[in-house]
DNA sequence: GACTATGCGTGTCCGT
DNA sequence: ACGGACACGC
């Protein structure tokens, strides 16, 4: 007998540890028991990655520029990584989630939520099943993961950071806010450094203090959506497990890249625009879709970042249909003297890859897909 | 939490 | 529609 309104869910965060130091030990074991960062560039502009757990032991973290690394951890081995090698890891690792249950969303290449909710569970327990699937995955694909476990996607994804690594944590239902109230306020997904800034000045350390703060006293401080901030800290969330629409596609496609050195000329950044411009449109063709909206974003030297962008009249996939725009936006940035670190390139207002074919086009033959 | 420094990609929200 | 800030993952 079910109930008919089942209240209790049951939500898993699944988060594979350290994932793209992870995957480089599956194809190079030797890589095993050693400081091991995948990063950037050793130009000296790129930053780390992901770090091994001996490297964190040195201070290294994730986001941390290359160069510090190295400073921290000097015999500390980096590796340039694979984003392709992680996707099929992270397509396999979460095809194999999937059959526990189809309700799973992924969120990151190393990140789901699965909603086991009336779902049978390993000893009719979700705890014994969560270390039922991470050992499942060792043993498939020698990958570690952490589980968090609770009534709510919040919950449970703060359940598996604090996990981690190799941890399932469970957070019964009715301990939310028990659970939350010591930890620091970073700890709640949606504060970051800015809020986190903003709270410390009013001497809130703890997602207690944030509960018990003045609401009025954090609207003048913070501005926006106090209210639903309070409902997190307090472990309240409502939000459903979302399985991906496979035919879904993104809001946006960009690239970006910042150059060895900072670069000023007109000629070499429109060059670089180009590059930029055609890598992204090349994967939006791949999407078959099309895009109204050209964006370009640039940094200066001093980190001030950027950004223009211009609405076409009419959707575009070809580079051709972006560039002059693109080009445009960037030269009414530049004087040709201001140096420039990281040169961007966006399209967005992306729909399927319906559009007119154009009326007086000749030579190319009009494609005829929709 | 600052810093000898600070990548890339995607998404959301806010103010205008 | 636009520009920026902010957040998140690695």
């Amino acid at each position: 007998m079910t109930a008919p309104t089942e209240a209790r869910r049951v939500v898993f965060h699944v988060d594979l540890d350290a994932f793209f130091v992870a995957v480089e030990r599956v194809l190079d074991p030797s890589l095993h028991g050693k400081p091991v960062v995948v990063g950037g560039s050793p130009d000296g502009r790129g930053v780390v990655a992901a770090a091994s757990y001996e490297a964190r032991a040195f201070g290294v973290r994730s986001a941390m520029p290359m160069a510090r690394a190295v400073r921290l951890c000097p015999q500390l081995v980096r590796v340039r990584g694979s984003r392709d090698a992680y996707r099929r890891a992270s397509r396999a690792v979460f095809g194999l989630l999937r059959e526990l249950t189809p309700r799973l969303q992924k969120v990151s290449i190393d990140e789901a939520y699965l909603d086991l909710s009336g779902q049978p569970l390993v000893a009719g327990r979700a705890f014994d099943t969560a270390l039922r699937l991470q050992q499942q995955v060792r043993e498939r694909f020698r990958l570690d993961l952490s589980v968090g476990v609770a009534s709510n996607r919040l919950v449970a994804k703060v359940a598996s950071g604090a996990s981690k690594p190799v941890g399932v944590l469970e957070v019964l239902p009715g301990q939310e806010q028990r659970f939350l109230a010591p930890l620091p306020i970073r700890k709640l997904p949606g504060i970051g450094p800015a809020t986190a800034e903003r709270l410390h000045g009013l001497r809130i350390q703890t997602l207690g203090a944030l509960v018990d703060a003045d609401p009025r006293r954090l609207e003048a401080h913070l501005g926006r959506d106090v209210e639903g901030l309070q409902m997190r800290a307090r472990g309240i969330d409502t939000s459903p497990v979302r399985p991906a629409q496979p035919d879904a596609l993104p809001k946006s496609i960009s690239h970006e890249t910042t150059f060895p050195v900072d670069r000023s000329k007109l000629s070499y950044l429109e060059k670089r625009l180009a590059e930029l411009l055609h890598a992204t449109a090349s994967r939006l063709r791949e999407r078959e879709a099309v895009a109204r909206t050209v964006s370009i974003k640039l940094r200066l030297t001093d980190f001030t970042t950027l950004t223009r962008d211009r609405t076409l009249p009419h959707p575009g996939r070809e580079d051709a249909d972006f560039l002059p725009t693109a080009r445009q936006l960037l030269e009414d940035l530049l004087d040709g003297r201001t140096p420039i670190r990281l040169l961007g390139v966006k399209l967005a207002g992306i729909e399927r890859g319906a559009w007119q074919p154009a009326l007086f086009e000749e030579a190319k033959p009009a494609r005829t897909s929709d």
